[in-house]
DNA sequence: GTCCAGGACTCGC
DNA sequence: GCGAGTCATGGA
């Protein structure tokens, strides 16, 4: 093995072309790249840019680091890519509940493998949620890379250009009209500065939120900001605070999930979202981003 | 032109 | 506490 080379060891519930289709569904996607099987991105580790690939191995993940490959820079990145795959999650239990569940059976056969891919960082999550409230996920890809490419510092290598998500600080010192030329909306601008300050003055931090204790105390300090609501601050508990049983119910996606799987003629109501999830407690997160795979993977079909 | 997208806020009652 | 109107952009 090379310098720079580790490998993640994996159990059998982790597939890593699974969440390799799941991370090719944009090709407007700005923070990570993919070609030939492989994902190559640039992470913050202790203050220094450090670029790394995965790709897929018979023992799990092989992860290369770029450059000089610190101990410091390989711990920093097998850390991320732990947390980026959930690669700590032992599924066994949510498979037992999808093989009995006639809504989910189908996603978790299909999409066996698959982890709910995080970001792990949490002013990250916070833009990204907030950029995708109320329109198109691929609208939401254009905003977001037109955001990090104007804000984001920029890793050149291979002829390809990588970014680091734009600092909390960086974005905290903005005023609302600096992202008007992205064709943000106003009030999403506001949102994601406030954000980003209370990020940059150390008031919202991810171990502050973990540190309330389970996910109805953190949902209710994240509804309290505002911008953040219901849908939002579950994403959050979902995407980045590893919670593998938030429910984001008013989501359109879910919605529609549920709609094709349960072979209705209309979107369920709210009370019927929450009764479809009623046999997932302890695990929604899983069964919603599974649902969502799916119906993507249904639409792709077509 | 109308409707819908991985919602949240404000206002009136 | 709850329903209706508003916000902004882009694709079908």
């Amino acid at each position: 093995m090379e310098n720079g080379q580790l490998i993640i060891r994996t159990s059998n519930d982790f597939s890593f072309s699974e969440n390799l289709q799941y991370l090719s569904r944009s090709a407007d996607e700005c923070m990570f790249h993919l070609r030939d099987g492989r994902v190559t991105r640039a992470i913050d580790v202790e203050g220094e840019p450090v670029l790394f690939r995965i790709e897929g191995h018979p023992d799990g993940i092989l992860v290369t680091v770029d450059g000089e490959a610190t101990e410091g820079a390989k711990a920093g990145v097998e850390r991320f890519v732990h947390d980026w795959l959930d690669l700590g999650r032992n599924l066994e239990p949510f498979y037992e509940l999808g093989e009995r569940d006639p809504i989910l059976r189908d996603a978790v056969r299909l999409h066996h493998g698959l982890r709910v891919v995080g970001i792990p960082d949490l002013f990250e999550t916070f833009v990204w949620a907030i950029l995708g409230q109320q329109i198109t996920v691929s609208f939401a890809y254009v905003l977001k890379r037109r955001f990090v490419e104007t804000f984001g510092r920029a890793i050149e290598a291979d002829g390809v250009t990588h970014y680091l998500f734009p600092s909390a600080e960086r974005v905290a010192g903005l005023e609302p009209e600096a992202l008007r030329g992205l064709k943000i909306p106003a009030r999403k601008s506001e949102y994601i500065i406030g954000i980003a300050r209370l990020i940059a003055d150390g008031d919202l931090t991810r171990e502050g939120l973990l540190a309330l204790g389970g996910d109805r105390a953190i949902e209710h300090r994240l509804t309290a900001i505002r911008g953040i609501g219901p849908w939002t601050a579950n994403y959050v508990l979902m995407r980045c605070l590893r919670s593998p049983d938030a429910y984001p119910a008013a989501d359109v996606g879910l919605h529609n999930a549920l709609k094709l799987v349960a072979g209705m003629d209309r979107k369920p109501t709210l009370p019927e979202v929450e009764a479809f999830a009623e046999p997932w407690k302890g695990w929604r997160a899983y069964a919603t981003f599974y649902l969502w795979r799916y119906l993507n993977s249904e639409a792709e079909r077509v």
